[in-house]
DNA sequence: AACCCATTCAACCGCTTCCGC
DNA sequence: GGCGGAAGCGGTTGAATGGGT
C-alpha cells in the first residue's frame, strides 16, 4: 500500500518547532502582503515550510489579535456551556471566544476542563452527572427535555458560527484579521446585510435581550453566567432548588462555578417548557424586531437555526416525544 | 544531582469540505 | 456531475517542562 505524502513530508521542507527567524519572516510577509494562497506563501516568504504549517503557525500563534495565557473563569464557563451543546466542535466554540484559537480551546479542554468535570463526577462528554450527586439530575424525563433544548440551541449556535465564518471572509483582505477563519473570498459576502453585523456578537444575548423583554420570567438567584440561556440582568429566572448532599465536602471556587453550571443546565428544563409554547411567537417576534432594528443578520441566523433544528428534529422528535411547531 | 513520571501545548496528520474548472 | 487542489477541522503526538522522590 502506498501512503500518500503529506505536505510535511516533502523533500527539503522543515518540520518541528518554529525558530524566531522563521516567525519573523512569516509575520513580516503576511503583514506586508496578506497570506493569499497558503500553498504558495512559503516560497514567496522564503520559508522552507509547507503552507499548511505556515497557516497553522500564523493562526494559532503569530496573529496579532490572539490573546494568550490563562483562561478566565468566564471563558471557562463559556467553553463548558458551548461544549455541552456543540460537542468537540472547537472552531464553532472558538467563534464565541474572541481572541482564542480553536487549538488553544481544545488543548485547554483536554488538559483542564475535562479533568475538572470528571473530578466533579460530571461526564465531560454528555455533561451529565456520572453519579446521582445532585439528586434529581439525570432522570429520563429531564434528559428528554434537555436534549430537546440542546438540539435547538445547537442548531442556533451552528448557524451563528456559520454566519461568523461568512462575515470573516470579508475581512481577509486586511493583513490583521479579526478571527481565524475559513476560506478566503475577498469582497464577496453571500449574505449581504442591510447593516453590518456587530463584531463577535452573541446572538444568544440578542435573542435573550429581545425575548426576555417580551416575556416575564419568574425570579431567580443572581447566578448569571456569560452565555447561558438565563443570562440577562433583566431576565430573572428561578433556579430550581438543587439538593447537594455534599455536607462533608468543601468546594473550591472553581468547583462551585461548575456546580453553578449545572444549575444553569437544569434551568433549561424550565425554559424548555416555555419555549415549547412560544416558539412560533418567538419566530414572528424575532423577525419583527430584527426588521424593526434593521438587523437583518439576526433574522438570517434565527431562520437558519430554525431550519437546522427542523431538519434535526424530524429524526429525533419522535424519540423525545415533543412536537415542534415552527411557522 | 539524577531520574522518573505527569502535564502541557505547539505542531503534525489525515480526513472532510469547499470551490473553481 | 466529476475531479483536483486548497483550506478547514478535530484527533493525536511528542518535545519541553515541572514536580516528586
Amino acid at each position: 500500500m502506498v501512503r500518500s505524502t503529506s505536505c510535511y513530508e516533502k523533500d527539503g521542507l522543515k518540520r518541528g518547532p518554529w525558530t524566531t527567524e522563521e516567525d519573523q519572516k512569516l509575520t513580516a510577509y503576511i503583514q506586508q502582503h496578506g497570506h493569499g494562497s497558503w500553498s504558495s506563501l512559503p516560497e514567496k516568504a522564503g520559508l522552507k515550510r509547507c503552507g499548511k504549517s505556515c497557516r497553522l503557525r500564523w493562526i494559532n500563534y503569530l496573529r496579532p489579535d490572539i490573546k494568550r495565557g490563562k483562561f478566565s473563569l468566564q471563558e471557562e464557563q463559556t467553553i463548558i456551556q458551548l461544549h455541552a451543546f456543540l460537542g468537540n466542535r472547537w472552531s464553532a466554540i472558538a467563534v464565541h471566544l474572541p481572541k482564542r484559537t480553536d487549538n488553544e480551546i481544545k488543548n485547554h479542554w483536554n488538559t483542564h476542563l475535562k479533568k475538572r468535570l470528571t473530578k466533579m463526577g460530571i461526564d465531560p462528554i454528555t455533561h451529565k452527572p456520572r453519579i446521582d450527586a445532585f439528586g434529581s439530575f439525570g432522570h429520563g424525563c429531564h434528559d428528554s427535555n434537555l436534549n430537546h433544548m440542546a438540539q435547538w440551541e445547537r442548531a442556533r449556535l451552528e448557524a451563528e458560527a456559520r454566519a461568523a465564518s461568512r462575515d470573516s471572509s470579508n475581512k481577509q483582505a486586511l493583513p490583521n484579521l479579526v478571527r481565524v477563519q475559513p476560506k478566503i473570498h475577498p469582497g464577496t459576502d453571500p449574505l449581504p446585510r442591510s447593516t453590518p453585523r456587530p463584531e463577535c456578537i452573541d446572538v444568544l444575548k440578542a435573542w435573550q435581550g429581545m425575548v426576555t423583554g417580551m416575556f416575564h420570567f419568574p425570579n431567580r438567584d443572581n447566578l448569571d453566567s456569560p452565555t447561558s440561556m438565563s443570562n440577562s440582568s433583566n431576565a430573572p429566572i428561578q433556579i430550581p432548588n438543587v439538593d447537594c448532599n455534599v455536607t462533608n465536602h468543601s468546594y473550591t471556587s472553581n468547583e462551585l462555578v461548575y456546580m453553578d453550571e449545572w444549575k444553569h443546565i437544569n434551568q433549561l428544563q424550565e425554559l424548555e417548557d416555555w419555549m415549547d409554547e412560544s416558539t412560533t411567537s418567538i419566530m414572528a417576534l424575532s423577525q419583527e424586531a430584527a426588521y424593526a432594528t434593521e438587523n437583518a443578520w439576526f433574522t438570517d441566523i434565527v431562520a437558519e437555526a430554525t431550519a437546522d433544528f427542523k431538519e434535526g428534529s424530524s429524526e429525533t422528535d419522535t424519540l423525545i416525544g415533543i412536537p415542534v411547531s415552527f411557522s
